[in-house]
DNA sequence: ATGGTCGCGAGGCGA
């Protein structure tokens, strides 16, 4: 069966309730990987996916972070947290696990939503983190194809990261301000996973320059077009052999009540 | 105009 898969950076499921409905009318997407609900059970909205036939697994401990998984190809084996999953507390004190990561198995695929984190600055505690998370990642993720190398595994989510100089509207500006986000360590935490076997499925479909996933809400970035690519589906080497077409829905983000963040909709064959 | 925008939740943090 062919299927649609897609990631998408809510920022705030609540606030952003009509326009998911509407997404996922639209798009007609099986598999919806979501990051930055940031919500807990309580006020997560069920609703809004099973009134459209979906399930729907959340993971959301507080008012940050937060990432779900909604399938209408089946939800089985929901894991919240990779194994080995680093932890943060700021200036090290209360060290706990964050919402940012939650697995699924759906219609054969094991999909993970994932919101690395930002990093915040090169010379941040959370930079390290950022790293660190990003290798155990990576690890859980190269277990799963030693185990299985013909399994299909989709790491979807919000990279935090563009990989190369042309995911980012200028390169020189992210340098001259020594910004996140394009540094090397970074960027070699983000080829790792390439180098374990995974491709990015929608680069291929979607190539740049110009094409971006990602506008900061402050000075005008979207209107002049000034966006970063760091929203991303991998896919194992099983996954990559389905992958037919992929678009980033650079409309979501125009107009009253957007997300900084645009879907990005990869389409699978049988 | 040395900021400019969001969301959460009720002041400041995170992005």
């Amino acid at each position: 069966m062919a299927v649609k898969i897609a990631t998408w950076n809510v920022n705030s499921l609540r606030a952003r309730a009509d326009r998911v409905d509407a997404f996922l009318q639209r798009s007609d997407v099986d598999v919806l990987a979501i990051q930055e609900t940031k919500c807990k059970d309580d006020n997560f909205p069920w609703e809004l996916f099973e009134n459209k036939g979906y399930e729907v697994a959340h993971f959301g401990l507080n008012q940050w972070n937060g990432v779900a998984i909604a399938s209408r190809v089946g939800m089985e084996d929901v894991q919240r947290t990779f194994v080995d999953q680093p932890t943060f507390g700021k200036g090290g004190k209360n060290p706990t696990q964050e919402a940012r990561a939650i697995g699924a198995t759906c219609g054969g695929i094991r999909v993970w939503s994932l919101y690395v984190p930002n990093g915040r600055s090169l010379d941040d505690e959370h930079m390290p983190y950022k790293l660190l998370w990003l290798s155990a990642l990576k690890g859980h993720a190269a277990t799963l194809l030693e185990k299985e190398p013909e399994a299909q595994v989709a790491l979807m989510g919000d990279w935090n990261i563009a990989p190369f100089d042309d995911d980012v509207w200028d390169i020189e500006y992210f340098r001259t301000n020594l910004m996140t986000h394009v540094s090397e360590p970074e960027r070699e935490a983000f080829h790792a996973f390439e180098e374990a076997g995974f491709t990015d499925l929608a680069r291929a479909y979607t190539p740049g320059p110009g094409v971006y996933t990602y506008w900061d809400y402050t000075q005008l970035r979207f209107p002049k077009k000034e966006g970063m690519r760091i929203d991303f589906v991998l896919g194992s080497p099983a996954l990559a052999a389905r992958a037919t077409g992929a678009m980033i829905d650079r409309e979501e983000r125009k107009g009253k009540g957007a997300s900084d963040h645009a879907p990005v909709i990869v389409e699978l064959a049988d």
